[in-house]
DNA sequence: TGAATAATGTGATATGTATCACATTATTTT
DNA sequence: AAAATAATGTGATACATATCACATTATTCA
C-alpha cells in the first residue's frame, strides 16, 4: 500500500488539524489517494462500507434508491468527509457516491479511523460537530423539499450551485435535466419547463448547460416562498 | 442545583455506560431532572441551546417551522438523547421539542457534556455512532416523505407507532388529525379521508383516536409501494 | 464521418391532493 | 350543565405536476 504523508497535506480537514504528527503518520499509512472521473462510482449503496473517504478536490452526488426513483440526497463539494454516517452507522452503505466532476479522494481504513477517534478526543469532537451540522442541514433540506413547490426547489438548487459550489453567478450545470429532476424530486419534463419559465421571466439565462443568474434577489424569494 | 446520582440511573444511555463513576458523578452534579405533561415545550426553535437533553421516559415530537406549515420532523421515544444536533451543531435551536405524552427528561449542562466528550473517547464514540444512525434514518425518512404518496406515508407512520412506539397492534393515537397532517406533510382533511379509506378497506379499525391494525402485511405493502 | 444513443423541449391529458365550505361531534372552560 | 372552543368528517372545485407522445438536438462510439 502506498504510504502517504498526511501532515504535508494541503487539504487537511478541520478535524485532522487536531491530530499529532504520529497520528497523521498512522493515518497516512493506511490511506490511499484515488482519482475519479465524472460518472465514476466512489462507493455503492448496499456494498460493505470499509473506508472513510475524505474528498480533497471535486464534486460528488450522493444517491439513494427510493421507492419510485433514484434520489440525489445532496451534492458534496471538497474538502469534506464523505460517507461518515453510512460507514459509522452501519456495515453496509445506505447510499452511493458518484463523482460529477474530476475528483480526488483519500480512502482511510475504517479501523485506523476508529482508532484515531478513540485516542484523540479533540479529533472526535470535531467529527461530532461536523455530523451535527450535517444533520441540521439535512433537516432543513428535507423540509424545503417536502413543503416547497418544484419552482422553489429548483430556484434553491440553482442558488446553491451559484453561491456555494461555484461561487459565481455564471456556471456550467454539472447535471443533466434528468439528474436535476432526481435532485428536486420531479420529472425531467417539469425541469425543462420550469427552467424555460425562469429564463422567460429573465431570472436566469440558460443555454444548454450554461447558466447565468440574472436576478438573484428574485431567485432567493422564489426559493424561500415556494 | 439538585444533585443527581447518575450511576444509579436505571435509564442510562448506551453511551453513558462507558462513563466512569467519577464521570457519572460529574454529570449528575450538573444535571436536572424535569417532568413534562402532554403539550409542554421542552425546548424551542430559535432559543439558545444550552443543554443536552436525555429522555428517560415518554414520547416527544420534534417540530420545525417550514415555509408553509409547521412540520413534525420525527417522534422520539425514550430512552434517547434529544437535540444533540441542534445543541452541538449551532448555538441556537433549529427545531422545537414538545412532549406528546407524560415525559421525564434530564437536562445536562452543555459544558459538562462537552467536557465528558473530550475526556472519554469511548463515550464520544457511542455518541458518534448514535448520530450516524440518526442521520441514516433521516435520509430514509426524507426519501419516503418526498417520493411516496400520502397514503403510503400515512401507512408508514401507523406502522411505526404500532411496531416501534407502542409495540402493539392496538394503540391510542398520541396526535390529532392536524398533527398527523404535519407529520406526513399534508392537510388535515386528507388525513381524515385516508384514515376512513384504510378503515373501509379493513386494513385498520379506527374509532376516534383508538387504532387497531387489522392487516399489517397489507399496510406494510402500502407503506413501501407508495 | 456517419450511425447510434442519449439528452432535451413541448403539447395534451390524467390525477392526487390542496383548498374552501360547512355540518357534526368532542373537549374544555365557566 | 351550558357555552365556548377545538377537533373532525365530507362534498365540490381548482391546480400543480406526472405521464404519455413525439419531435428535435447533442453526444458518443464505431
Amino acid at each position: 500500500m502506498e504510504k502517504k504523508n498526511c501532515s504535508l497535506c494541503l487539504f487537511k480537514s478541520r478535524a485532522a488539524e487536531n491530530l499529532s504528527d504520529p497520528e497523521l503518520m498512522q493515518m497516512g499509512n493506511s490511506c490511499v489517494e484515488v482519482a475519479f472521473q465524472k460518472g465514476d462510482i466512489i462507493f455503492k449503496e448496499n456494498a460493505f462500507s470499509s473506508n472513510i473517504i475524505y474528498l480533497q478536490k471535486g464534486l460528488v452526488k450522493l444517491l439513494i434508491e427510493g421507492p419510485h426513483q433514484t434520489q440525489i440526497l445532496r451534492l458534496k463539494k471538497a474538502p469534506c468527509y464523505l460517507g461518515l454516517p453510512t460507514t459509522m452507522g452501519d456495515k453496509i452503505n445506505h447510499y452511493s457516491a458518484v463523482a460529477i466532476e474530476p475528483t480526488t479522494a483519500c480512502f482511510i481504513d475504517i479501523i485506523t479511523f476508529k482508532n484515531l477517534l478513540k485516542v484523540n478526543p479533540e479529533f472526535s469532537f470535531e467529527i461530532i460537530t461536523e455530523l451535527c451540522r450535517n444533520e441540521l442541514e439535512q433537516f432543513h433540506r428535507c423540509v424545503k423539499l417536502v413543503q416547497n413547490q418544484i419552482y422553489g426547489r429548483l430556484a434553491n438548487h440553482l442558488l446553491h450551485l451559484s453561491t456555494e459550489v461555484y461561487e459565481s453567478p455564471e456556471f456550467k450545470l454539472p447535471l443533466t435535466r434528468n439528474e436535476i429532476a432526481d435532485l428536486v424530486c420531479t420529472s425531467r419534463e417539469t425541469v425543462s419547463r420550469l427552467l424555460s419559465t425562469l429564463s422567460k421571466e429573465k431570472i436566469i439565462q440558460i443555454d444548454g448547460k450554461q447558466v447565468r443568474i440574472l436576478n438573484q434577489a428574485l431567485l432567493e424569494k422564489i426559493s424561500e416562498k415556494g
